[in-house]
DNA sequence: CACGATATCTTGTCTCCCGATATATGATGT
DNA sequence: ACATCATATATCGGGAGACAAGATATCGTG
């Protein structure tokens, strides 16, 4: 366990924290969140889900919360700690403002090509 | 070659693509202008940047603007794409989904939880 | 009873970020 | 004069991590 590694988040591991804000959700279940709330246009991988897991799990961003068996099926459920949201809003204040550098830049560039266009 | 690559862009490659929307740029300028866009948080390795910069290049995203000597050394000033210009519109575009999902969760989860302590 | 969906996890491969290194010139300091 | 640092290019090896594919198991459906 390594509490102070506050490495930047990947994309994915941001994903994953995101889709646990909400509530506790197992591995499949924060697959489908993950889809819901990119637009459909995020599809996590299965392979990718457990490794992100387990590094977040190291790094004390998520925890166990608790174990079901659904249909005969074990579900582990998985739960955001402090840190964990601490991490994630951190990491989205970060990509807003390279968000919106782009942004702001590409907006000009439109700007002084369709005065030069017109 | 391969103008059709419409990959997710890695973080660098989308700051690299943002400081060039002003104007071309050469390596070292890009690695100051990243720094300033980001408010000083991320400073691109220049190990880095050539290969990012190979790799936009053979994307078609970026293209060499031109060559000069500054000081007796070189500069290879690099160029954004009309197709670059839009790949970063894109991701930008994706990106700030993902940033509100999460802040929006966030703001609620945060709401909830000042609610069950108050 | 085969097949697909759900559910976990492992493994191999490939991309790519980063640190280190190489090379060269101009500016600065002593 | 000479060392050192900033500028400027580029390459290489190591390691982290994303992804495809497969292993294992149960349930529902046709």
């Amino acid at each position: 366990m390594c509490l102070m590694a506050n490495r930047a988040l990947t994309e994915q591991a941001f994903l994953v924290l995101t889709a646990l804000v909400d509530e506790p959700r197992h591995g499949y279940g924060i697959v489908g969140e993950v889809e819901r709330l990119s637009d459909g246009r995020m599809r996590l991988r299965i392979g990718t889900l457990y490794g992100v897991l387990d590094r977040l799990t190291a790094d004390g961003l998520v925890e166990l919360d608790h174990e079901e068996v659904h249909q005969g099926r074990l579900r582990r459920y998985y739960r955001l700690t402090d840190p964990g949201a601490a991490a994630l809003a951190a990491e989205a204040d970060r990509l807003s403002v390279h968000v919106r550098a782009a942004t702001s830049r590409l907006r000009a560039r439109r700007d002084r090509l369709s005065e030069g266009g017109a």
